[in-house]
DNA sequence: TACATTTGTGTAACTGGTTACATGAATGAT
DNA sequence: ATCATTCATGTAACCAGTTACACAAATGTA
């Protein structure tokens, strides 16, 4: 049973990086196979949006402040929320720059549904970290050192120090 | 000092999959990043397939099965780097579908050089995960959890469990 | 040998991110 | 009050993956 052996595990920390993202795109593309199992007409990355508007109304840039993702990816997602029914907006008050993105009726009679759908996807990733006591932790640490140097910083240097 | 706060963190395992993807693409646009900063023509992706074909010649089949990618997604790395002269093919002598790639003589020539930057980069990837002793250890757990059962399979059968 | 199936490759359309650039509104400094 | 700067949002072009479909070559089977 040599077919379980794996190029990129075998390189260890030099297959570390293609392994998150094969993790990652792993994760995304099944649940959005899931969604669409259930006949669920929405993206695995408006999750989040959905949390964070459900306590409070907020303008793109605090979205993308919140998620730390570029404003331009937090446009995208949002036109499609709008054209889906989701959300909508209206222009601040005091600002015209601003518009206040809300939830929508439809959003409101939805999330008990989709609240349910989301549980059972974290109870997933309980499962699936169950022997990881620490993942979040060690999330955390790598996150840390990443924000303290970037990787191209953190390599320049390393590639001058040779 | 409230800023460092992290939506995503707070949400803990609600958050876990974000994370993940925010990690991967972080590291990844900034290799992109590095590559450019040193005047480097070639792309993040293309650092695996380097591997491969320096150790044998192989078909796009074979390298999408090896690096656990979709076909497609070979086809338009591997058009790119032919593109860039990295990768020449000819075809198989006794399967007329199959084309064997391998490696052009600038490829041969610049290895060298994309060497001590991969190793940089490497060595990046130890410093940043110094404190999580056992990350690979972790990571393989977790993808020997979703061989097992997906995201998906597991996701329905929690919705229902619920 | 003829025909159905599998295999290798390619293309199209999609989601999901990025950086770079543009523009009008708000803010701040002189 | 004016002008430079910053801020909020939007658009374009790009990279990176996916699934679905197409098609010819190879293989297996009756």
């Amino acid at each position: 049973m040599n077919d379980m052996r794996d190029f990129l595990a075998d390189l260890e920390l030099t297959g570390f990086t293609s392994r998150v993202k094969r993790l990652s795109d792993d994760i995304l593309y099944s649940t959005r196979d899931y969604y669409k199992s259930q006949d669920l007409d929405i993206e695995p990355n408006w999750h989040l949006i959905f949390l964070l508007l459900e306590q409070k109304a907020m303008t793109l840039t605090e979205i993308s402040e919140e998620l730390r993702l570029s404003h331009p990816a937090c446009v995208k997602i949002i036109n499609k929320m709008k054209k889906m029914g989701y959300i909508q907006s209206e222009p601040d008050k005091t600002d015209s720059r601003k518009q206040i993105l809300e939830l929508t009726e439809k959003s409101l009679e939805m999330l008990p549904e989709f609240h349910k759908h989301w549980n059972a996807g974290i109870e997933t990733i309980h499962e699936i970290t169950a022997d990881c006591a620490e993942i979040l932790e060690q999330l955390q640490k790598i996150e840390e050192k990443l924000s303290q140097g970037s990787y191209k910083i953190r390599t320049l240097r390393n590639y001058y120090k040779q």
